[in-house]
DNA sequence: TCAGTATATTTAAATATTATGATATATAGA
DNA sequence: TCTATATATCATAATATTTAAATATACTGA
């Protein structure tokens, strides 16, 4: 097609998203997440043996680009994938149908 | 849950493929390759607008991670995307049914 | 074999990402 | 208010990615 570039914005907004979730770290925590709704931050870490602010900054670049919501409840914070397209392609590419 | 590590291998593996296709440039080509099947390196290069030498060298990440193969014909080479998996991610990403 | 075209590789600099210790903030309960 | 716990932010060092010019290689046709 001639005109690819067209499209650049889009695909550069897409190729954001899936930066987004191609790291390890974040991509274990969303299919965490949409595995298990609302593990908190404590329980990932233990999970994922890394340093507290290692995993808070991964969460930020979650947040940042809508892909997870954080609830707080009381002292602890619960995160929730809110992103129905990372949550597509997260099962596409765990082979989940639903 | 508690043993999300247990498939973190396979969670290392699908981010890898995830962050070879989260770089715009590498992105439209393979959405490129995928909506006309082997364009070649100078069509793609009017398309994009950058050097020769850049892109050949995306070219290179995608074949590494065996997403693009090339087929050369004469004194050009044709590129067309191999993994099945990637472009499922790209129909989804893109909203292709088939 | 030589010239021209298409593509790949090398090298280096510029830029971006990641990791982590230290510190800060928010909340709950005593 | 003080303390403890959970989480976020800051600063910065380590590492990785990206870019592009220069050069190399592969092929074709004269």
């Amino acid at each position: 097609m001639e005109d690819i570039i067209k499209d650049m914005d889009e695909i550069k907004n897409k190729a954001k998203l899936l930066k987004a979730i191609s790291h390890p770290i974040r991509l274990c925590v969303v299919k965490g997440l949409m595995e298990s709704e609302g593990y908190n931050v404590t329980k990932m870490q233990s999970c994922l043996d890394i340093p507290q602010s290692t995993l808070s900054q991964h969460l930020t670049k979650l947040k940042d680009l809508n892909i997870i919501e954080g609830k707080r409840n009381g002292v602890e914070i619960k995160y929730y994938v809110i992103n129905e397209e990372v949550k597509k392609i997260v099962n596409t590419i765990f082979g989940n149908k639903e």
